[in-house]
DNA sequence: ATAGAATGGTCGAGTTTGAAC
DNA sequence: AGTTCAAACTCGACCATTCTA
């Protein structure tokens, strides 16, 4: 079995074990169906026996394709992807891709930047699931999908995202219909963020609520807590808080804690992403759904598709959010 | 610039625009001192004219090496590996390897395992953070750290893992000194969770307290959840609870808010992992810090000084747990 | 079902160059 | 002027496959 052999086993090796040429092993390999039952089964007994592990190196050298499709995220600790990863795969079933995933900070201390890798990797396909570099806008020479709402675009990439209008409009629409009036929104400075903000704008607009939007700043739960800190003591009258994503919220949730306001008796919560741990039945945070399991499938989609016709003209789709009733929402105090 | 040529760029082709031989553009990419200036500025500047991107296939064949170390992780819904990247990360910087991480359901759609996957691609190194698969006992091949406490081994790999003994440990200690007699356990059945158990009992046994642990179930949230309603029916007069991580922690909060106990007045709580989740505001669980990020660092030197020498004997170490006091504990109600 | 060219690099050995002895 | 030597550069075999004929 584990023969410790001084050299690495090829495929050479194996064609020479099994009595047949290293083209048909190659075949087998492919499971191309032009080899007869006896000489698959001959390959592959070989193959078992001398312990083969085929080179992906050499593959993607001779074969001008690396059977792999890159993902670049923005940052591992950002939960929303671990869903889009799940609905990728889902919609990769069936292929034979390999799926790479890489955050701009995990080679960070390597100069290059993740699409440059998967660029040099020889990528059939990439997932660029985060803000693209503005040297990436004007195409990147490989099958693309973007994925989510971003201020940069990728020229020839097709485009998938969560419609963040309807998800605000929803969450308008539930605190209006609980009687909420003074709805107040956590404004942060990402692409999505911004485009819930934009919402959330014409949402209120279009009911002729007055607007309650926090100057943009950070989307993390810091952000959250001081935007709504500073909300509470400027407009202690508002009865609704929206943030632009689950991490703010429980930030706000905090300021609000400290500021002796109970949710939801005093003021009602929404987040957004409906991350794991809006899930958890301690948080049990009321949350917009951005539905990225979906938006995931429908991105491998788009890629496959693309990858199987580079010249299609970009398409742009885009998924249906679910407002995801839970305990953080209530009517407003009398 | 993007000039759309026919065919890709080669190492060729930026050799003869500059005027060189392809191996002399070689060593400018791998960064050697053995290039003259005036050669090395025309050579970067044919690479940048021609937009030229090396081949990792062809390097990683023709130099018997892929400069990659793969990470494979069991779930990147485990929100553990975070830190542990982020370490791994640190503890690389200055080195040029690319970091590539695999978890098991990611690549479920293809039959092959990461750790397969990961020695065709020729990786030079293998961190498993994750439970080996049986088949990978004897040893894969490439040299590999393997991080965590595992009921399975891998042969000639080095171990780094959080001394979950001294972690269990610091949290009984916590609690007695608060006063707790009646510490409960919450048990799961991975690899971790059995040695957080295990240390808990001896911790209580050294103490001559009676043992109050659950039965050994899953480790997310439900079976938290679960465990706790059990517990709580059949031992209501527990004071404390310390689970084996921090989704089971919360579960467990669950269970507890629905038998009208609160936390930490009437039962306090540990959880374990000091996951994101815990850190949260709202959440605020006192936690064992598994040190997710030192136990990374460690990692990465580990496998750096095996890579340099694949020979050395194997090392095992481990990393000092530390407990996060946060609001979930307090002396047991009089 | 197979031989042989092709893929795009790395690597060690060998060649050129120019200055020092 | 001839020899020596290191630094700078080139040559060509080789890596393990796929693809063409």
């Amino acid at each position: 079995m584990a023969t410790t052999s001084t050299s690495r086993v090829t495929i050479y090796d194996v064609a020479q074990r099994a009595g047949v040429s290293k083209s048909l092993v190659s075949l087998v390999l492919r499971g191309s169906p032009q080899v007869s039952p006896a000489r698959r089964e001959a390959v592959q007994q070989a193959i078992d026996e001398l312990g083969y592990r085929p080179s992906r190196a050499a593959a993607t050298l001779a074969g001008q394709r690396s059977n792999t499709i890159g993902v670049v995220i923005d940052d591992f600790a950002n939960l929303w992807f671990v869903d889009l990863l799940a609905g990728l795969r889902e919609g990769l079933a069936g292929t034979t891709f390999h799926v790479s995933v890489a955050d701009a900070a995990l080679n960070s201390h390597l100069a290059e930047s993740p699409v440059h890798g998967y660029l040099s990797a020889r990528v059939d396909g990439l997932v660029i699931a985060g803000e693209p570099r503005t040297a990436d806008a004007a195409g990147v020479g490989v099958s693309t999908v973007v994925v989510g709402v971003r201020r940069q675009g990728v020229a020839g990439a097709d485009l998938v995202f969560a419609d963040e209008a309807a998800g605000s409009a929803a969450a308008v629409e539930h605190l209006a219909a609980l009687g909420h009036q003074r709805i107040a929104f956590l404004a942060g400075d990402s692409g999505p963020a911004l485009e819930r903000e934009r919402s959330y704008r014409e949402a209120m607009a279009a009911r002729g609520l007055t607007l309650h939007a926090t100057p943009r700043g950070g989307t993390d739960e810091a952000s959250g807590h001081a935007a709504a800190a500073t909300l509470l003591a400027d407009e202690p009258q508002v009865s609704a808080i929206i943030a632009a994503n689950d991490l703010m919220a429980l930030g706000a949730w905090q300021a609000l804690r400290e500021a002796g306001r109970s949710v939801p008796a005093d003021v009602s919560l929404v987040g957004y992403d409906n991350s794991p741990i809006a899930a958890t039945g301690i948080v049990d945070l009321t949350s917009v759904d951005a539905r990225g399991a979906e938006v995931g499938r429908l991105a491998a989609q788009a890629l496959i598709a693309r990858i199987d016709d580079p010249t299609r003209p970009p398409t742009t789709t885009s998924v249906q959010p679910r407002l995801v009733l839970r305990g953080t929402t209530a009517p407003p105090p009398r």
